[in-house]
DNA sequence: GAAGTCATGTAAACGGTTACATGATTTT
DNA sequence: AAAATCATGTAACCGTTTACATGACTTC
């Protein structure tokens, strides 16, 4: 029974502690999202599947009068979530419109080459402050862990964005009116 | 008529010179193909569609005896995607399986995270190999190209990553084994 | 008492991949 | 003669998103 990476992602998250299907979605919109990201759609029948197979246990934790379910890893679960991890490779892709829009600018001419660096530099600065501001709030920030190690790598890799773009628009010939300005 | 992103890569494929879609594919394989695919199954029948909706226009040009539809913008087909061009934002999603075994792995102990970015950094190596060949065979290298900016920007990104996962690795506590034999 | 949040779930739609089918031409 | 490439296309499948439905509890 292969499973799929967002099965994965699940087990992963009941590897850090126990969780009910509206925790899993809330962690995830916290962080893998970025990368991963889940809906409900999936995460409740995955949950069920899972359950299924034996891999995750739940148990009724009603928090009030709200009922609520609450999923564990099994032994097998815990077995199988090692062996996704000590697997190589796994799906890696991406699909990005503001690229495609760089990568197609040119025939509108240097100025649409320019507003589509410029959209792509703003994009990846706001999310570099959003996942700041993530940073900011969370707990564990020793230098081992993976969880953290990820975030920076998220900070880090927008920051560099946002810069290449920065300077890749520097090397742009300077816009039309500018150069009147200049005459 | 909400055209697709995929409508908008055959739009600025054609938008560089008339192809047919097997040509489209071929272009697409050699270039955006690492920020934005397509396969057959998409491209065929979004040509028709564009045509149906006077977008495109194909004209029968056989190679030999080989059947063979090559497809031109039409004016309206030009405006299209100069619109989708100026307007901003756009799809930008990433579906990394080894940032999320990078993420989950501390719960496996400190060698994990290190096979996980080492697996990320090698991955990444490989790509910036494969968009140097690319390079190298690349036609317009002139620095105001969209295309080549792209393409840089691929190397730039993966070269980037690669180094960021190595600086990392040298972060990480020594494994086990080293340790030992220091001792 | 209205709005927001906690909590679980499903149905429909969508975008995309995979695999297959066909057949001509070119290269080895 | 076989393998590779050119060329077009479709059907089945898959993972995912969106929208909706339900209901209880909490906060303003």
């Amino acid at each position: 029974m292969e499973l799929s990476p967002t099965a994965h992602v699940i087990l992963g998250m009941l590897g850090f502690e126990p969780m009910s299907g509206y925790e899993i979605k809330r962690f995830v919109d916290g962080s893998t999202r970025f990368f991963w990201a889940a809906s409900y759609g999936q995460i409740y029948p995955e949950l069920r599947r899972l359950a299924d197979e034996g891999l995750i246990a739940g148990s009724d934790d009603p928090r009030g009068g709200r009922r609520r379910t609450v999923y564990r890893l099994t032994a097998a679960g815990r077995a199988a979530l090692r062996r996704w991890l000590a697997e190589p490779g796994g799906v890696q892709e991406t699909r990005d419109e503001s690229l495609l829009k760089l990568f197609f600018s040119e025939v509108e001419g240097p100025a649409a080459t320019r507003r589509a660096l410029t959209a792509k530099r703003d994009h990846h600065l706001a999310l570099g402050a959003r996942l700041r501001e993530i940073e900011a709030m969370k707990a564990d920030r020793s230098p081992e862990s993976s969880t953290y190690i990820t975030l920076r790598f998220g900070i880090a890799f927008n920051d560099f964005i946002a810069e290449w773009c920065a300077a890749e628009i520097d090397r742009l010939p300077a816009p039309a009116a500018k150069r009147r300005e200049l005459a």
